[in-house]
DNA sequence: GCTGTCCATAGTGTTGAACAATTTTTATGT
DNA sequence: ACATAAAAATTGTTCAACACTATGGACAGC
């Protein structure tokens, strides 16, 4: 009946494992307030795909389910609105967002303004190129795994790291939103091989060159590779679609 | 007593005007839920300076001030915190972010790294381009009625529509936010007349360059501007700091 | 005097129940 | 079928209570 009860409750019957993203951060914030943890779980079913977008949340039926109070789980929704995740209909609740074509041309829009000058100004041995390296290991090892979702994470982390290379908390912060909407996409789209087996070997070249000291051969690629896997997208999206 | 009186009250003890930013909607979600009036209220308090950064938000005197419960309060501070006006410490509640030199040449960063691109690809005949000389018009009323915050306001306004440029409305959710931290930083600063005056004739300049079709020139400017500006904002900073 | 421990206090974190306003569903009449 | 009114479900908001954490002394030891 007690307050507090959940941080104890709420730990034992978390499945998830949780501490990525938010690179910049190591001993600070530790703490993790329960309204924090729901909502990183909630991102992690809306990015698993256990929340289909569209699907309605309805308060009570959640904060049952997360042995959570409305109140609390009110927190997590204003939170996740604000994420990008979540629309709010006042007077009806939230919904997990739905992605439209225009969605998809605005983020790779947003993409290609924002990722390419900052890989074309990087410097070659900037600490984020080393997670871009990282990241495309990490893909390879998930591949060989099919382990689809994680290679879907690692293609982020590496986009992401190609955004830490402007060395700007806000811009990464920003990509960061862009991502979670990107992830919501590619929970839409069915045959997350053929999606992003194709552009791991890319990532690769692209990071290569990068080292090697050709920043505008590597950024050259990029806006290629993004240019290729919007019309990718969204003709998967389209085909997902027009099935309905 | 009961529940949704403040949709009354609320509405009645309210003094703000309210109404402005989000300009792509109209006649979409006129309905207006108690966080959200609520919300716009303490985020009009911080950038006319009545919240100073740095101070703590106490729930319970806010919530009595504000006529709202604690938790509707709660559901506030997580927007605003999303949003950048306010930091949140576990256990310890939330504060009025503190921007520092770090946060000003981030900001300026940002601003040079989309406002300059967003520019010299614009066509001079795009809507954004009508919204930014109606923005210098504001901007010289407000001059000459000394209505300091209604210049900043304007610049801001000035500076988004360059931004609308770019036909991207994540990129203009950005933006929004980055200025939102930036009128907290005008806010830490005092004489704004000194602040603001000599920015609204090159304001001009740059739009009139625009609307001839030099958007390469208008960019070039543009850079220029927000170069000295951050010089400047970064000088004026200095001085405020170190009189403490 | 300075430093570290213990406690009272104030403030945040979270809950459950209650009720008003609104939306959605169901039942009903034509 | 179709509009309409009544009923049910859901969101919006408040309140009071209590667990947990942080803060500011009081007090003892060095």
């Amino acid at each position: 009946m007690a307050a507090r009860k959940p941080q104890v409750e709420g730990a034992k019957s978390s499945v998830l494992t949780d501490g990525r993203m938010q690179a910049g951060s190591r001993a600070t914030e530790q703490v993790q307030t329960l309204a924090e943890t729901v909502a990183a779980r909630i991102r992690e079913q809306v990015i698993s795909g256990r929340l289909t977008p569209g699907s309605h949340l309805s308060e009570q039926t959640l904060s049952e389910e997360l042995q959570v109070s409305r109140n609390t789980l009110r927190e997590v929704f204003r939170m996740l609105t604000k994420e990008g995740l979540l629309r709010y209909e006042a007077n009806r609740g939230v919904f997990v967002s739905t992605p439209s074509m225009t969605t998809i041309i605005d983020i790779y829009r947003v993409r290609r303004f924002i990722e390419c000058p900052a890989l074309a100004h990087a410097h070659p041995r900037h600490p984020g190129v080393t997670r871009m390296r990282d990241a495309v290991e990490e893909a390879r090892r998930c591949r060989e795994a099919k382990d689809w979702l994680g290679v879907g994470s690692a293609d982020i982390a590496f986009h992401a790291a190609i955004v830490e290379l402007s060395d700007s908390p806000r811009m990464a912060g920003f990509y960061a939103q862009i991502a979670l909407e990107l992830r919501l996409v590619f929970g839409l789209l069915k045959d997350p091989e053929f999606l992003h087996g194709p552009f791991i070997d890319q990532n690769l070249e692209i990071v290569t060159a990068l080292e090697a000291g050709n920043a505008a051969g590597a950024a050259e690629m990029l806006e290629a590779y993004l240019l290729r896997a919007e019309r990718f997208i969204l003709g998967a999206y389209a085909r997902v679609t027009s099935e309905t």
